[in-house]
DNA sequence: GCCCAGGGAATCG
DNA sequence: CGATTCCATGGG
């Protein structure tokens, strides 16, 4: 990994399996926009960070090298060598050939409480609209600093109320969201105990707050706190066990980071059936 | 109108 | 326990 300053900018070169723009587009992470081809805007790290995919890496614009290096190298999980990882998978078939495409996701170490309540609006529902709710939470209840908008603490959305969630359209999960407020909000669940309690205790302690079963308090562990054991198992990833694996499908088995072989296999599974569909 | 979407709660037997 | 049903909303 090298990161050179280019008057405001900061460009990153040798940094093999890092591809910012795929690891938005896997579904851990849903505030971000693509402005085209080679440019994202990611709202992450209390900030707005447009990325460019240069002919020589990837440019991060109007950030300070200290800002990258202190927030968005453990954002994007960059000191880790995924490549080991990969190889740890070299005896699953198909986990292998999943991470020949999604060779460039990391997985992003996001904010807790935002991951909590961003996953809980994943219940039943579809990334774009997943991604609009989570936008119009931050910009209803959210600070705004010069076109960013925060995500709102649990305390504003405590005293905003379930009816005061309404404009989000967040349909039967306003409630989960404003449970989940008032858990944090009251101190009845601690975020930094889920953080150092262990996986298992983790698990137990998330499935509190309603609106959080296996499936939501998996991706919470795995994007939020860095769990990289947990393993979601959603309809895709169903899917895939049912097509690659069938019964007794254990994911334990595949060590500690299983957790990034679910993403793989998400990501692959989604990709291949939209290419499908332009055929 | 139908079905589906990074599910979970409530309610059965 | 496992199997159903319902939950709001929007897009295809």
């Amino acid at each position: 990994m090298k990161l050179t300053k280019m008057s405001n900018d900061i460009l990153l070169t040798e940094c093999s399996n890092f591809d910012p723009f795929i690891s938005c587009e896997c579904g851990q992470c849903f505030r971000f926009e693509q402005i085209n081809e080679n440019k994202y805007i990611l709202y992450a790290c209390g900030r707005a960070l447009t990325i460019c995919k240069d002919k020589s890496g990837w440019l991060f614009c109007d950030i300070t090298e200290e800002e990258f290096t202190t927030l968005f190298v453990p954002y994007f999980d960059l000191e880790r060598d995924y490549s080991q990882i990969i190889c740890s998978f070299s005896n699953d078939e198909s986990i292998s050939r999943a991470a020949v495409a999604g060779g460039g996701i990391r997985i992003f170490r996001q904010d807790p409480w935002e991951t909590l309540i961003s996953f809980i609006i994943s219940a039943n529902n579809n990334i774009p609209r997943i991604k609009k709710i989570i936008d119009s939470l931050c910009r209803l209840l959210g600070e705004e600093r010069n076109g960013f908008y925060s995500f709102p603490t649990p305390e504003s959305i405590k005293s905003a109320g379930i009816e005061g969630l309404a404009p989000i359209k967040a349909g039967f999960r306003a409630k989960y969201i404003y449970d989940a407020a008032c858990k944090i909000a009251n101190g009845e669940i601690s975020l930094e105990y889920i953080q150092n309690c262990g996986y298992a205790q983790a698990l137990d302690e998330l499935k509190k707050i309603k609106g959080v079963g296996d499936k939501v308090a998996n991706c919470v562990l795995l994007f939020g706190f860095g769990y990289y054991e947990a393993f979601p198992i959603d309809v895709w990833v169903k899917r895939v066990i049912a097509k690659y694996y069938g019964d007794g499908f254990d994911p334990t088995a595949l060590g500690k980071y299983a957790g990034i072989a679910q993403q793989y296999l998400f990501y692959y599974e989604r990709s291949i059936l939209s290419k499908e569909a332009e055929e």
